[in-house]
RNA sequence: CGGGGUGUAGCUCAGCCUGGCUAGAGCGCGUGCCUUGGGAGCACGAGGUCCGCGGUUCAAGUCCGCGCACCCCGACCA
């Protein structure tokens, strides 16, 4: 590709509201452009990187045997409706109607159109197991999307699902899926952490999320620094034997005035005391009861655990639930109930002595509060993981980190295949709901993913199977004639041998080059300048790749280092870097 | 969905408070000269629905109302 040519327009200036380096390099580097809040266009380089990644992630489910489809984005609202998520999913849908007046949805994910194919189709257990997936488009009604690719409101998904005669076929599935993950991360040279994951509105059982470290994700895991377990903050549980244990002196019980203050940030101002000397209490209804749920001033309820404690549907208790039991709003606290509500509290509050918890009355709160003053029925894991709290399954630290996820299997079960009348007639003549899994990455997020884990702010770096080009060649002054035709007998050379080059052709003075060539992020420069007088040609290597590259096997990278000022030889530049093509690609993609 | 902000040239922004004649700058773009190993220099030039609709006024980019879009914080979120 000749640069002069191309669409390519780079810009020197940071984006306005760009916040993180993939949503701010992306967009300099006219890899996208924004339409709309959180709708991208792919432009020409970044549509050649989006087709990399595609091209990794269809060969790895090609290699477990999935078929791909491609299924519309457009759907009609019945199927939708059928399995109940026409309501639940209502808030993140882009619904419209047609000129009827019938409703459609642009497709959030697709469970119900999968299955309602397989349903049509696959009928006896001698076509189960079966796999298919794509590479599509989906929208996302995103109240805030942000960070370019990150969250945006139509991107593009990798969705794969598998159906199944038995759980037990789906477990096989599952880790065949598992593995395929983690090949296409290790192809694309992200580092991933597979996590244990909540499995939210899509349902299931059981789910691992893959997730890369980095600031500009928007979740958060926790992992054991003593045995490696990583689960998602959502769902973390704590080693129950091993609280950390907040003893304060012993005081006498007072009920204290404090006008209009309710919140622990206010309190913590009003009786000069730290967060942590409170006792949240915060009241939920359930089906049949009220339930006071209590936790330490410094943490928050994890409501799904507590959901999962209680095995109900959880709703904060509103103004008419506090007349109820007699209590205020603001103040409710776990001493002087008047009626019978039960008490449970998280660990971080057993122990605790002189604490200050609400009086149920406006206006006051008693200190001076010992825990076991409090009549709590019982002591169970309610709050969210803190970094440093000891791991459920040996008692080590976690450590918490912020990250993003990329994918996200899941075992579904029989949760769509019933409502959408998926059926298979087994071997013993019996009529069964098909198992099913569902397992999906996020394409385009993994662009961000790949920027964010090797760049900066003024370079990207691609790795070996993300790069649009393996090659950017330099021609520094194109109007001298010697330098011109030499770079244009490497030019050929190079797309003769398959290795693709973007060559920067353009009447422009030397430093644009090299900063293009950088915020670019293209693995390897030849420049040809003005040492052609002196028979000398410059290779250069983009600074990260040339770690993962180091990283991955030092054989290549000595042969590299040695050769940064190669003698004018067309022959012998072309095979350099093809032999350094030719090992990367068997280090990437055949011995993965 | 709550709070805050912004909308003027392709981009980043000034001008608005205190209404007034031909709406500016830098970058980018075009032409010419010069330059070619780190986003050069000089000269000339093109480029505007001042977000939209309505109102006030002799006069609106500027003041008022409504709407739309985008950005930020929060809540929410496979």
């Amino acid at each position: 590709m000749r640069y002069s040519r191309y669409f390519l327009f780079t810009s020197k200036e940071k984006p306005v509201g760009a916040l993180n380096v993939s949503h701010s390099t992306l967009l300099r580097g006219n890899f996208i452009s924004q339409l709309s809040a959180g709708v991208y266009n792919f432009l020409p380089i970044g549509f050649r990187v989006l087709k990399k990644v595609w091209k990794i992630i269809e060969e790895e489910m090609d290699r477990i045997g999935a078929f791909e489809v491609l299924m519309p984005a457009l759907h009609p609202s019945e199927l939708w409706k059928k399995t109940g998520r026409w309501e639940t999913m209502d808030n993140v849908m882009f619904k419209l109607q047609d000129k009827k007046g019938s409703e459609f949805v642009l497709g959030t994910t697709h469970e119900e159109i999968i299955t309602d194919i397989v349903s049509k189709f696959v009928k006896s257990y001698k076509n189960l197991p079966m796999l298919l997936y794509q590479i599509q488009v989906k929208f996302r009604d995103e109240m805030r999307p942000k960070g370019g690719l990150i969250r945006a409101r139509e991107f593009i998904m990798k969705d794969l699902y598998s159906f199944h005669t038995s759980w037990e076929c789906l477990d096989r599935t599952y880790q065949d899926v598992y593995n395929a993950y983690q090949r296409i991360f290790r192809r694309l040279s992200i580092p991933v952490e597979v996590v244990e994951a909540f499995s939210g509105p899509i349902g299931g059982d059981v789910s691992h999320e893959f997730m890369v470290i980095t600031n500009a994700g928007e979740d958060k895991f926790a992992k054991c620094s003593r045995c490696g377990y990583s689960v998602s903050t959502e769902i973390a549980q704590v080693f129950k034997k091993q609280i950390n244990y907040e003893y304060n002196p012993k005081r006498e019980l007072q009920k204290v005035y404090t006008p209009n203050i309710s919140s622990v940030e206010e309190l913590v101002n009003f009786l000069k005391r730290e967060s942590k000397d409170f006792v949240k209490s915060i009241l939920y209804k359930t089906e049949e009861k009220y339930v006071l749920v209590l936790v330490r001033g410094d943490r928050e309820i994890n409501e799904i655990k507590l959901s999962k404690h209680l095995g109900s549907d959880l709703v904060l208790a509103n103004e008419e639930d506090f007349e109820k039991i007699e209590s205020v709003m603001g103040f409710v606290g776990p001493i002087g109930l008047k009626k019978n509500v039960k008490i449970i509290s998280d660990y971080s509050v057993y122990g605790l002595r002189n604490i200050i918890v609400g009086a149920n009355e406006r206006d006051y709160h008693y200190t001076g509060v010992d825990y076991d003053n409090i009549p709590i029925s019982e002591f169970v894991d309610l709050s969210v993981v803190h970094d440093g709290d000891p791991c459920f399954k040996c008692g080590g630290e976690y450590r918490i980190y912020p990250a993003l996820e990329l994918g996200h299997i899941f075992k579904l079960g029989t949760k769509y295949s019933e409502p959408l009348n998926a059926y298979f007639t087994d071997k013993d003549g019996k009529i069964k709901p098909i198992v099913m899994g569902c397992y999906g990455i996020g394409v385009s997020r993994i662009i961000s993913a790949i920027v964010e884990s090797y760049s900066d702010e003024n370079s990207i770096s691609w790795t070996f199977n993300s790069a649009p080009f393996f090659v950017y060649l330099i021609t520094i002054n194109i109007d001298d004639e010697t330098q011109r035709a030499f770079s244009e007998r490497i030019y050929n050379q190079l797309i003769a041998n398959n290795l693709e080059v973007l060559w920067d052709d353009r009447k422009e003075s030397a430093g644009i080059k090299f900063k293009d060539w950088e915020l670019i992020g293209v693995p390897f420069c030849i420049i040809i300048g003005s040492k052609i007088s002196t028979n000398k040609v410059e290779l250069k290597i983009n600074k990260s790749f040339a770690k993962t590259v180091k990283n991955v096997d030092t054989e290549i990278w000595e042969h590299l280092i040695k050769n940064l000022f190669v003698d004018v030889n067309v022959d012998d530049i072309i095979s350099l870097i093809k032999y350094i093509y030719v090992q990367l690609d068997k280090r990437y993609n055949e011995y993965v």
